[in-house]
DNA sequence: AACTACTCCTGGAGGC
DNA sequence: TGCCTCCAGGAGTAGT
């Protein structure tokens, strides 16, 4: 499920292999993925050419020529894979199924661009939620402005005072689904929400406006240096399975039965705000006042 | 305000 | 092997 790292990964690497590349023919396979301002099909991308690649939150936004720009949301399963004329992948990322290799187009695979240089640029998504919208430049930020982002946490301005800011707003909210709300921090998923969480010593559970001050500043770090480290060392490759795992990562989402890498606890899952939850229940500290001893 | 439930989907895992 | 059920989850919306 791509979040904020997994989607500068693959920015970056498209980043590298789509600018100056012009569309030369689309061929939309589901329709209802593909939302255009104008209501008119992707045929108007033809002739168009690839300027730049930028992301905001889980956004991947296409700059085009001729006043457009192509908008991508992977939500849960959605991946995109450049291929040269040759079937050699130029760029991958996104969600690992159909497996990094696999024989394109897929069945699911419901848009395919290709480009003047005989490479194509394939969007599978097997849930079918994910969507690309086409509109002029200027339509861009109000579409991010309706999904309400929040703050980029790897922006400098993103500090410890804006983070507590954020969480003042929303005092008895809980702190997963405050972090899954992408109206608080834009990027954050399921599975980095569990890491930072556990990172920060906090609990999934903990309301926000009882996070106190060294909390605020343990989650603060929390969320900057598993979202660093997951672009710079390439997670999203990691959990692809494209890359070989040489760090531990992830430390507890997904790790139900195996020890805590912290205190040796058995990491446990539950099913917290509709979402599967990895927690250590010994080095998570519990929060202040809504769980007494006696609980 | 803040929670839960539901919707959209289908691959994959597990049970039998 | 094959059928069945359930789970996975981002985001929007409706209901409580």
């Amino acid at each position: 499920m791509p979040e904020l790292p997994e989607v500068e990964t693959l920015r970056s690497e498209l980043a590298r292999s789509l600018p100056g590349r012009t569309i030369v023919g689309v061929d939309l396979r589901l329709p209802k993925i593909f939302v255009a301002a104008d209501g008119g099909g992707p045929e108007a991308l033809v002739e168009r050419t690839v300027l730049q690649l930028r992301r905001r939150a889980k956004f991947l936004i296409v700059e085009l020529s001729q006043n457009a720009t192509l908008v991508f949301h992977l939500r849960l399963a959605g991946q995109l894979v450049h291929r040269d004329a040759t079937g050699s992948t130029l760029a991958q990322g996104g969600h690992p199924v159909p497996a990094w290799g696999a024989p394109l187009p897929h069945k699911s695979t419901h848009m395919i661009f290709t480009l003047d240089d005989a490479s194509t640029l394939y969007l599978t998504d097997i849930r079918q939620f994910g969507r690309v919208w086409c509109m002029p430049p200027s339509d861009v930020e109000p579409l991010l402005d309706r999904a309400r982002l929040g703050p980029e946490p790897l922006d400098p301005a993103f500090t410890v005072d804006v983070l507590a800011g954020r969480l003042a707003r929303r005092p008895r909210a809980l702190l997963k689904p405050l972090l899954l709300d992408q109206s608080v921090i834009g990027g954050v998923g399921n599975i980095y929400a569990d890491e930072i969480i556990f990172v920060a010593r906090l609990r999934p559970d903990t309301l926000a406006g009882e996070i106190d001050r060294a909390g605020l500043d343990r989650l603060h770090r929390a969320i900057r240096s598993v979202l660093e480290f997951a672009v710079q060392y390439g997670v999203a490759r990691i959990l692809n399975g494209i890359a070989a795992s040489g760090c531990d990562f992830p430390k507890v989402h997904g790790r139900a039965g195996t020890p805590c890498p912290r205190c040796g606890t058995t990491i446990v899952k539950t099913r917290f705000a509709g979402r599967g939850t990895y927690t250590c229940p010994t080095c998570q500290a519990a929060p202040v006042a809504r769980r007494s001893p006696s609980a």
